[in-house]
DNA sequence: CACGAGACCTGTTCGC
DNA sequence: TGCGAACAGGTCTCGT
């Protein structure tokens, strides 16, 4: 479900305390428990139980789709997937249903991770670097610029949907906010990379910033059954607007399948 | 190297 | 109403 803007929304709700739930920085670990081993990447059940209590929570930072929890000791590293969510709640509160696994914390408050799916993943290592090393720039860095994507977009000969959606070729877009981007920039999904030109790079540059920009300035976007709080989903150009008329054009929106997932996009807008 | 298919999972919605 | 199919914000691995 998440992607970078609900990613980031989680973090600054969890580092600075959000509508109903307060900012966890400071805080130390009493206990750790894992209700569904799979959801444990590494290391196993029994030594992650044993490693955090007494660790402190020192700081939340966000690396593409990956949440960061520096912790004394270790990092423990949260990735969501599809249907992942974190809150905190009361020590005392039941188990929800879907929890895959809770932290306790020493002042009876705990951070649990909610997972109907069970595709998200946990991580608790001394060395972050080694898991987030594959990992393609941060779209929003200031590092990252237009020539950049320029660059890496003739790097290779894929269709730029696809490309767009690779962590490895840039790190925190998904389904929603690839195809928002591409319909920002006036770019068919299925264009291939290495055809884009440096004024249509700069466009997808600037496209891909805006969206996220939008999507964290809204708090993310709230989709079925999964709620966050956030509303971009009220602002989507294209993403589940099938044979709706395009906010630009007034041409119907289409949906098309791509490697597996779908693509929305408005085929007068971008056309190949 | 690029791509499609299948796997991992559960829940909701759609179509007959 | 019921029931199976399709679909869902992600990523990995394998075969071509």
């Amino acid at each position: 479900m998440p992607e970078l803007p609900e990613v980031e929304t989680i973090r600054q709700n969890l580092r600075r305390g959000g509508a109903n739930s307060p900012a966890i920085l400071g805080w130390t670990i009493e206990s750790a428990h894992v209700l569904w081993a799979r959801t444990l990447a590494v290391p196993d059940v029994d030594e992650f139980e044993k490693r955090l209590p007494g660790q402190q929570v020192i700081e939340i930072d966000r690396r593409g789709k990956f949440l960061v929890f520096e912790l004394s000791q270790d990092a423990l590293l949260i990735h969501l997937r599809m249907s992942g969510d974190l809150m905190v709640e009361e020590g005392s509160e039941p188990r929800s249903t879907h929890c895959r696994m809770a932290i306790e914390f020493t002042n009876g408050q705990r951070l649990v991770f909610i997972d109907a799916r069970k595709f998200g993943r946990v991580w608790l290592t001394a060395e972050r670097d080694l898991i987030l090393s594959g990992l393609g720039p941060e779209p929003l860095d200031e590092t990252f610029r237009s020539q950049d994507l320029y660059h890496r977009l003739h790097a290779h000969r894929r269709r730029l949907k696809p490309l767009l959606l690779d962590q490895a070729f840039l790190a925190g877009l998904g389904n929603i906010y690839a195809d928002e981007a591409l319909h920002l920039a006036r770019l068919h999904p299925l264009m291939l990379s290495n055809q884009v030109s440096a004024v249509q790079a700069e466009r997808l540059w600037w496209a891909i910033r805006t969206v996220i920009e939008e999507g964290i300035r809204r708090n993310g976007a709230s989709i079925d059954w999964v709620y966050r709080g956030g509303d971009f989903q009220n602002y989507f150009r294209v993403y589940q607007r099938t044979g709706q008329p395009c906010r630009e054009c007034g041409e119907v929106i289409q949906r098309i399948v791509v490697g597996q997932r779908s693509a929305h996009f408005c085929p007068n807008c971008q056309q190949l």
